[in-house]
This record gives C-alpha cells, sequence and structure tokens, in this order.
DNA sequence: TATTGTCAACGAAAACTTTCGTAGATTATG
DNA sequence: CATAATCTACGAAAGTTTTCGTTGACAATA
C-alpha cells in the first residue's frame, strides 16, 4: 500500500547510497546491496534492509517481488534525483543560483579536460 | 568549552537557513536573524536562538559577547562552506565527477548569459 | 526429514535535528 | 522604584534518520 504523496521526497544520505549503488550494478537484491555498501561503511544487513524497505514506502525505490529474493530498482530515473539535488542545494545555500553552484564546483575540484570539453559543448547549446 | 574537532561539520537544513540570513545581513544579533527567517518559516525566537547556539558549538557560528546583546557571525567564510557543501553532494550523487554535477545545475536552471561567459572565463582559467 | 542457512518483516533503540516552554538576568519605561 | 520588555541559557519534547536484534517463513542439503 503505496502512500500517495505528490512529490517523492528527498533521499537521506544512508538512502543516496544504496542509491548509488543501484545506480552503478541495476537493479539487485539486497545481498547485493549490503554487499557493495560493506565496502565504503560498516553496517548490518538487516540496516540495509531495513532501509530499503523505508525506501521503497517513500517511493524511492520499486521492487520486484515475484521471487522470495525481492528485486530492488530505483523508482526514479538518477538525472531526476540528481537534479532534485542540485536544485535543493541551489536553494539552500546559493540563493537559487545556478553559476554559482557551477562556480564552487568547478573551482573544488579539477575535472577532466574531457569534462571541461563536455562542459562547452554544454555551454554552447544553452546560448544558442 | 568548545569541541575540538578537526572539521567543522556540515551545516543541516535549519542551520542553512540561518548562514545565509548572516551572508546577506552580515554579522547580526538573534533577533535580527530571527526576523529574517520568520518571513520564510514559521518558527519561535527561541528556536532560533538555540540553534545558533548550538552552531557556535559545532563552530559554524563566533559571536561577541561583549556586549549583553549577542552579535553572530558565520565563523567560515561563505565560499568554504559553499564548497563543503558542493563537495558532498558531489560524493554523495555523482560519484565525485565535478562534471555531472555541473551539467545538472546548468540544465536545472537557465543561468544568464553573463554567468555563462564567467563560466567559461573559469573554464580558460583551469585548462591553462 | 532434520539441520543449517538465507530471507523479509517488524519493532524498538540510538543518534541526530528541530522545536519551544520556562527561568533568571539585564535593560528600558512609567 | 516597580513593571514590562528583551535577552541568554537550559532542558526536554517531538520529529527524523539510522541502527540492529529477533522472529517466522522458506530453501538448500546432508
Amino acid at each position: 500500500m503505496p502512500k500517495n504523496k505528490k512529490t517523492t521526497p528527498e533521499p537521506t544520505n544512508a538512502e543516496l547510497e544504496i542509491l548509488q549503488v543501484l545506480w552503478e550494478h541495476g537493479p539487485s537484491t539486497v545481498r547485493q546491496i549490503h554487499e557493495q555498501l560493506s565496502h565504503r561503511r560498516a553496517t548490518g544487513y538487516t540496516t540495509t534492509l531495513k532501509l530499503m524497505q523505508i525506501m521503497v514506502g517513500k517511493g524511492l525505490l520499486a521492487r520486484d517481488e515475484s521471487n522470495r529474493t525481492h528485486l530492488y530498482r530505483d523508482a526514479q530515473t538518477r538525472e531526476k534525483t540528481q537534479r532534485q539535488l542540485v536544485r535543493s542545494l541551489m536553494q539552500r545555500a546559493f540563493d537559487g543560483s545556478a553559476a554559482g553552484l557551477v562556480m564552487q564546483a568547478l573551482s573544488t575540484q579539477k575535472a577532466s579536460s574531457e569534462d571541461l570539453a563536455e562542459i562547452r559543448r554544454l555551454l554552447d547549446e544553452l546560448e544558442s
């Protein structure tokens, strides 16, 4: 009985870690997610399970229950989730300024020259 | 007896709202912050006060107690805090990719052509 | 079939964040 | 001076997130 909220809530930090694994590996079981997660953080299996159940409740994940071992996948596209997070940070810390955020991002960590080229291409698109 | 943590923790959402007001108006009293804040959210004066006291404890704010009415200011520069948040989001949702984050940010909201030009300048710098 | 292992479900504890009521001190006002 | 207003401090309640122990169902296997 999924909740019927208008908007999907933002994933919490722990939830995002699970999403990252799903983004990298595609639909997975709890066991698989937990396996990957345990390389980064030290939490129990049931913690991961519980989080994923909560995420289904929130509409962040969907699952296939046709087998005993459920298969989970992201309910939103990666891009949609990322956009939501970026928009949120932009509002909360950059007063809504995309340029401000972009500039901090670029000065924060060196992007590869391919990345920079791709950003240029995007700029060209946006200006046309 | 201030804590002596090596790194300043990330501001929470409510804390970030307070920082935004400080960024806009400069060093302020609790009353002033609360006044500004009340335009966006509905919380009591003591809530704002308590948050700001916690923020001092965390090292997010500093205060001048020489007068009865304390004067608060940000303990980190705006840019430092923003970079910290951007870096965190980059890690948590973009697998450390600055380019990925930048591209979502640019496609999220139209930046002005001056902004775009400024970003180009930054790209030029980064490539040299 | 009996034992062992894996799974989902549940609930509650622990940790963290946000809220505000109350108290005591200081300053302003009548 | 007495009263009211304003401020900091404190602590605890309410809300949210993260953690994990335990249980019962099912499956693999000896």
